[in-house]
DNA sequence: CGGAATTATAGTCAATACCTATCGATTTGA
DNA sequence: TCAAATCGATAGGTATTGACTATAATTCCG
């Protein structure tokens, strides 16, 4: 049973004749009636009484008309509806987030993306940069928003926002008496430390050691909000990205910016590069970049050291 | 767009590749693959993308997907249906039956015929032969319950019930002093003439030429109904079919059978020799049969004369 | 780098959808 | 009543196209 069979039949139904049917399909008539014969041949029953000058519908024919038309009309609303849909942005997106990242922007990004595509769904997985790349390359997810670098050839990256590193101290550990803070005040000071399974703290242990300064560490944590509850109560200090300090109410504690070698992060969206980027994806990371402007544009008040 | 390709395109998606895909399909892979990429130009969207081990759908592979299977479960199910709807009696019968006879059989017939065939939908069309006939020929009717004769070459008629027609007389008219009731006795007695447009009527018109008896005709009606009541009334006597005596209470009148030459008509179904007898046509032929032994196997209280 | 797996391409073949021509049957109109 | 018109079925030829074999190109894995 194909399509057209269906198309004909129904033409023959509406028209009540084989020759006005043809010439709605715009076929010769034996053609047609070919067709419709291999239909019934098919079925196994009869579809039309052929009475002399017009023709009748069996019952056969009579209960297949209404299922025919019901067919034909879904498959003419499928072109139409493949295009539509996406325009309208009826559709699924699955999306990784690394957990340093993750909850300082989602919250603000779910909402500017649900206002915009009411009709879409959404999953979020939270995963580590290694895990959202192999759920990348297995298609299991359509994007990840990371930190760079990523290093894959099946993985393309595009840049979403350049995020500062801050200096983050407890009031009863002030930097007191420097005229200003630099990588070297860093040296020897009680560090908490974010675990190195995180990219993140894989990037400030990178970035100490670029610059060949050894903090003492404390603690390493796997969580963020670890690191920041250790800093207040007056552990160490840390190193935290903006994002961080602008969402959380301040306690006890201060931000500073280092002024000669400014530490900082880049956010990217990820994704397979063998794979088309769906509109909805594209949409999600513009989504992204929006709120990471909005978060990244807040002054945290950043103290100088006295 | 034809349905193959939907399957092609389901099996795919499913199977995770071409090629594993084709093996389900019973197709080589490259048929498989040329069918998908055709999909794909009338779409004119890519439906998969095509990564190294594994294939991944696209957002308009997404969106086809469900609508795909969907179409193919319908498609599936048609042949099913075409023969299943017939067996459980879902369908339409339109039928016409003459007023001489729709009155006696409709009730009991509908009510046997519902009750066997729940979920079939009827029309019913009730008017003279020629209407009748005219209306079975251009299938707006599948079938007509008629009294023979019926001389159409494109008509084809099955006996359902040969029944009596009865003398009705009313009380005050009695056929005194008879020792018996022959077709003569009616000549000159006073007769109520049922129309000829009537096949009945034409009936009765035709026994009284062919046994060249000639009742004075008082009144000429229209309906079975009337002439009842003008014989009640004491007007004549007249000539009704059993059914119609059966299927009212008894007045001041009474019934008599003619001994010589009893007067018959033969009721059948008469339908589209060109047109298949759908199974609810066949069932209803088979319901009126039942209706018309049930009433005609009653016995109605015919006097002889005294 | 070689072997296994996967998809795309090329070339051929066969099935079949389509066309033209015609027939038989039926209806219509002169 | 007979010719013209209409309609669907049939026959035979053409061409499209779906499918096959063989092979290339690519990726993945050891």
């Amino acid at each position: 049973m194909e399509i057209h069979q269906l198309q004909y039949f129904i033409a023959v139904a509406e028209t009540g004749g084989f020759g006005r049917a043809a010439k709605r399909c715009n076929v010769t008539q034996p053609s047609l009636s070919q067709q419709i014969i291999k239909l019934e041949g098919e079925l196994g029953e009869k579809l039309f009484d052929r009475l002399g000058r017009s023709i009748a519908l069996t019952e056969a024919g009579h209960v297949l008309l209404p299922k025919a038309k019901r067919i034909l009309t879904e498959v003419q609303g499928i072109r139409h509806d493949v295009h539509n849909d996406i325009e309208e942005g009826i559709g699924h997106l699955a999306i990784g987030v690394i957990p340093t990242i993750a909850p300082f922007i989602l919250p603000e990004t779910l909402i500017r993306f649900k206002s915009r595509f009411p009709n879409a769904t959404l999953s979020i997985t939270e995963a580590l940069t290694d895990d959202l790349i192999e759920k990348l390359v297995g298609a299991e997810i359509d994007m990840g928003i990371v930190s760079l670098p990523i290093n894959h050839k099946l993985i393309t990256t595009e840049t979403l926002a350049a995020e500062p590193l801050l200096v983050i101290a407890p009031d009863t550990m002030d930097f007191k008496g420097m005229t200003s803070l630099a990588v070297s005040d860093l040296n020897g000071m009680p560090f908490i430390a974010l675990d190195e399974i995180n990219c993140l703290g894989e990037q400030v242990e990178a970035f100490c050691y670029k610059h060949t300064v050894s903090p003492e560490i404390v603690c390493r944590t796997s969580q963020l909000s670890t690191v920041k509850r250790c800093v207040e109560s007056g552990l160490g200090i840390s190193l935290i990205p903006k994002m961080c300090a602008v969402t959380e109410p301040k306690g006890n504690y201060g931000y500073f910016s280092i002024a000669d070698h400014a530490p900082k992060r880049t956010i990217a969206a990820a994704s397979h590069s063998g794979r088309m980027q769906s509109t909805l994806s594209k949409a999600f990371i513009e989504s992204v970049r929006g709120v990471c402007a909005h978060i990244l544009d807040q002054t945290v008040e950043t103290k100088r050291p006295t």
